[in-house]
RNA sequence: UGGGGGAUGGUCUAACGGCAAGACAGCGGACUCUGACUCCGCUUAUCGGGGUUCGAAUCCCUGUCCCCCAGCCA
């Protein structure tokens, strides 16, 4: 991929700068990050914003990102969230090359480190069950009560530990605890578990361990084994900071990464907690966790999306502290200004409107010459097929238009895309409904191409597929998932209530240009007037694509008339 | 109520003691064989109160509001 910084104008956010400063003063030679995603679930646009950081960086500083699984918690975790995390950081366009990692590689050295814990007196085991640790920890306004069992000998501490490791207590009876400060006023500090008893496989261990450590203590320690220089996560982990510190002060490591906190990534319309997005997978709300719909990576890939448009929505936003909303239409706006420059242009009708034009001899057929960009000459021109039937989109027309409507109507003159002017001259309904069935124009032969040559001139150009010629084929128009701005907002209400019901249209009968027949799964082009859409990768068969709506174009006329 | 953070137009981000800037959204216009794109113009902001200073979004004091934390999750 293009490897140049997308906004070289762009000033440096403030992690950035914290590392230009620490290069500047020569503490680091390069900054080394990581990105350590928990296999739990499929990746989403906040975690892109995550990926574009740490992989940024790495990137702008001809420096190393590592891939770190944070997989210590086998309960939740699962290989094929791995495989899935490991495409998805790829297809956004990164490489962490060598540096693939797993918290699960350092299970043993963690336990050597947590054994040295013990004999600094640092560490104990605790047996009391979870409610009394919950009991004894205190609240946010009072101190917590030290564990009885907090004063443990070394070498009661070490035998005990060592029990636990080999299986000789059940889940949940005794736990490794750091020894620290029950009267902090940062609950992390008091006397946080370090080690608990899962007896549980591990998606990679298997059934080495029945006890693993928590994300606190091997985070730090992971950090500092890889020689991490800044360590970025989110801002909810601030607290846990004098933590991190305090495990790599305690331990001596030969490192001491330092953790910078940044927001997380809030969208409107949306949720973005990993425990949320599997609920919409599991209840059957989307079709599985590559849904369009879904903000999830592989949603927004199968949606249409690029990884450039992702990439620049991220640097777009900006990293900062403070917690923040951005609008759904800055993504949206990414993805129409990549596909502008991109996607090549097509006619293809949603929703067709037969149109006979009545003085086109029915046994002729002709190809009119079409732009594959209006801007881009370079993209080339094609040839499509124009007959004496063809399908209009229906809102193209309108039988007692508006003033400002520019498109058909009885009596109105529009162009044809690169064909024929046309005239409407009659219209045939269905007696007993009175719907729209058929209309019939006259074209002006002297204006082929799209040019009249007298200089007429007339107000609408409307896109069209001739009939005889035209590929059938099903269009799936997506919107947002949700219909409310922050489903989250309402405590009493659960999000799920708020599902916008027409998240997904499915059209069926709509008939595209014949080229499109050719077109390569996964592509996008732009149905002129419509939006940009893309080939469908699972429900495409050759010679009968099936396209998702990325996004429409901007309309100003719709905007108009509401 | 303890601790940790944060407050700049509708939204996001910049300005690091010296003309409050950019993007998105919105509004108006130009152009147009896409009511697209592009271009031009416009509206809208430093949380409040004090202080330091020739000069404060920036430094100090004070108040207010918002977010996070009481998993053997990450």
């Amino acid at each position: 991929m293009d490897n140049s910084d997308p906004n070289p104008e762009k000033p440096l956010d403030f992690i950035r700068q914290i590392i230009a400063e620490d290069i500047k003063s020569g503490k680091h030679s390069a900054p080394v990050t990581r990105f350590p995603p928990e296999p739990n679930g499929f990746l989403h646009i906040g975690h892109a914003k995550s990926i574009c950081l740490n992989f940024g960086i790495a990137q702008e500083n001809n420096a190393r990102c590592h891939l770190r699984f944070d997989d210590t918690n086998p309960s939740k975790e699962e290989s094929v969230y791995v495989a899935a995390i490991k495409k998805d950081v790829q297809w956004l366009g990164y490489e962490w090359g060598d540096n693939l990692f797993f918290a699960s590689d350092y299970f043993d050295r963690l336990y050597d480190y947590a054994v040295e814990l013990i004999r600094l007196g640092k560490a104990y085991v605790c047996c009391l069950n979870a409610e009394e640790v919950r009991e004894y920890r205190g609240t946010l306004t009072e101190p917590g009560k030290e564990s009885p069992y907090r004063n443990r000998s070394v070498e009661e501490n070490l035998a005990l530990f060592q029990a636990m490791k080999e299986g000789q207590f059940e889940e949940g009876s005794h736990v490794l605890r750091a020894k620290i400060d029950m009267a902090s006023p940062n609950l992390n500090m008091r006397d946080p578990v370090v080690y608990r008893i899962m007896k549980v496989s591990h998606h990679r261990t298997g059934d080495k361990w029945c006890i693993y450590p928590m994300y606190d203590y091997t985070h730090c320690l992971s950090d500092a084994m890889e020689e991490i220089t800044h360590s970025l996560c989110t801002l909810e982990f601030e607290d846990h900071r004098p933590l991190y510190n305090w495990f790599l002060e305690t331990l001596h490591t030969p490192a001491h990464p330092r953790q910078i906190e940044f927001a997380r990534l809030n969208l409107t319309y949306t949720v973005m907690s990993k425990r949320k997005i599997l609920q919409l997978v599991t209840g059957g709300h989307v079709a599985d966790w590559d849904d369009p719909r879904m903000l999830t990576i592989s949603g927004l890939r199968r949606r249409g999306y690029t990884p450039a448009s992702i990439r620049n929505f991220c640097s777009e936003i900006g990293v900062g502290k403070k917690a923040s909303w951005i609008d759904m239409g800055v993504l949206e706006n990414s993805i129409r200004s990549d596909l502008n420059e991109t996607a090549p242009r097509v006619m293809g009708v949603l929703d067709p409107l037969k149109v006979v034009i009545t003085n086109y001899p029915e046994e002729n057929e002709e190809e009119v010459e079409g732009k594959n960009h209006p801007q881009k000459p370079e993209m080339g021109t094609r040839f499509i097929p124009f007959s004496r039937e063809i399908y209009i989109e229906r809102s193209d027309f309108m039988e007692d238009p508006p003033k400002k409507f520019f498109r058909l109507g009885p009596g109105r003159e529009v162009r044809l895309r690169y064909a024929y002017f046309v005239t409407c001259v009659s219209v045939i309904k269905d007696e007993t409904t009175g719907v729209v069935t058929e209309i019939h124009c006259t074209y002006d032969p002297a204006t082929y191409g799209g040019n009249a040559p007298d200089g007429r001139k007339v107000k609408g150009t409307i896109h069209w597929v001739s009939a005889a010629h035209g590929l059938n084929c099903q269009v799936r128009l997506y919107d947002r998932l949700f219909a409310v701005e922050n489903p989250d907002a309402d405590k009493e209400v659960d999000f799920k209530e708020h599902l916008n019901p027409d998240s997904l249209t499915i059209l069926k009968d709509c008939v595209v240009e014949p080229s499109l027949a050719q077109a390569a799964p996964g592509s996008s082009v732009q149905f002129e007037r419509q939006g940009y859409f893309c080939v469908d990768v699972e429900d495409s068969e050759p010679g009968h694509p099936v396209f998702n709506r990325t996004v429409g174009l901007r309309d100003s006329w719709a905007k108009k008339q509401r």
